[in-house]
DNA sequence: CGGAGGGTTGATTCCCCTCAAAATCAGTGG
DNA sequence: CCACTGATTTTGAGGGGAATCAACCCTCCG
């Protein structure tokens, strides 16, 4: 990068905040809010359905965008709430709309990472849509690891994990009873162990291949700001 | 929009081509692909498990890009597949950036189109996630229904609709078989009919009440260019 | 006219939900 | 120190929604 681009990008973190968990920052219909950078902690984005039930679309780690949709769409189509106690930056639109119009290949940036942000988003909805319970849970904790890993926060070994089996049934769509029962069983298989706030993988390879688990996707290299 | 904006928009629309139906545009783990601008006809963005199952992530229609993510992760993640006989016009990645760097707002333009996709793959995931088959039918031929009036393919009485029951299924995360019952039974209830490729909504009210449908993600007005 | 693609319906199976009840644990206050 | 509460995890029993398997129909088309 350049040194004019850096410098947008430092300008971009001037504002830093904190958040309690079970807070939410930002509400489904709200209107005109920042969006923010996670520096440290975990969130999710989810939707609530009438009958009160929860979905939740994707869970966000330090190094990930919140809220980068509402901002465009001027209007959030879903709520964020902190799992942990979270530190974030403020990015408004008057500074992302600045920094565009300053560095185009920094809009570019910006623009790659909300693909990324997508294309998990796709991958979750063949987990969810094509899937039976039990590959969809090792598929998500395999995607959850890569992520975590690209940031130094875990390993083909394992990664600390601050999920509940409710919120894991929230984001899979079952039932927290039924992911209650599908980790014993990937449990007794031998492939992956999920207790006490932590994620082990007892056969990576084992479990990939159960999974259909293809991590292109998650491809950490910008390719168009080689 | 200034004269030069409009200018760079048109240098978008040289390159003019046709595909027929069936013969995929783009293939999952393709590289360097260009990205399209739909003129005319449906197609679908779709992945390809193992096991041969396939999962549509969304249907485009005219007005829609085609891989637009595909060109920024420098590699397709799914492939593409005309429904019918389309006509687009190619957009490079070298068009693409040169827009960009040419005129911001521009960028924002495209950028906010490529959130307004991401929220229909998210409102996607909730339909599949946590809705009933027949809710989840409902839903979905609600959201096409406004998506095709925006451009002036349909109304609140109905659409032209070239899906087969298979499509919808592997849309909709459903066997054909049961796509078929559930059409009969919200055909039945007097909501909607879906018969020689004409989709007809017999009651929109009653429909957008027990699909909970709330169009407010499909918001045609790109907020950031007002 | 035969074959393919699409639509319709019935019978059976099974995955996952719901309901229900313990067990465990952290925190909290008496 | 211990009773009390709430959140979370665990396990069982029963039911239902959707898949699978299997026909059969229709239309279109080479």
């Amino acid at each position: 990068m350049s040194g004019t681009e850096l410098s947008v990008l430092d300008a971009l973190h001037k504002r830093r905040r904190t958040f309690v968990a079970g807070r939410d920052l930002v509400h489904q219909g709200q209107l005109d809010q920042a969006a923010y950078i996670l520096i440290s902690g975990w969130a999710c984005s989810y939707k609530i359905l009438e009958d009160g039930q929860r979905q939740i679309v994707d869970f966000q780690i330090p190094g990930d965008f919140l809220g980068l949709r509402s901002v465009l769409l001027h209007m959030s189509d879903h709520s964020i709430e902190p799992i942990t106690d979270i530190e974030v930056t403020e990015v408004t639109v008057a500074d992302l709309l600045d920094a565009f119009s300053q560095t185009p290949r920094l809009a570019t940036a910006v623009f790659w990472a909300a693909s990324r942000d997508e294309a998990m988003v796709v991958e979750h909805l063949i987990d969810i849509g094509r899937r039976a319970a039990a590959e969809r849970m090792a598929h998500f904790l395999l995607e959850l690891g890569a992520r975590l890993s690209l940031v130094g926060l875990g390993s083909k070994a394992g990664f600390a994990c601050p999920l509940s089996q409710y919120l894991l049934a929230d984001a899979l769509g079952l039932s927290a009873v039924h992911v209650n029962r599908v980790l014993r069983t990937l449990r007794e298989s031998g492939m992956v162990t999920f207790r006490d706030g932590f994620v082990t993988f007892d056969s990576y390879s084992r479990l990939t291949e159960f999974a259909e688990f293809d991590p292109v996707y998650l491809d950490h290299t910008g390719p168009l700001l080689r």
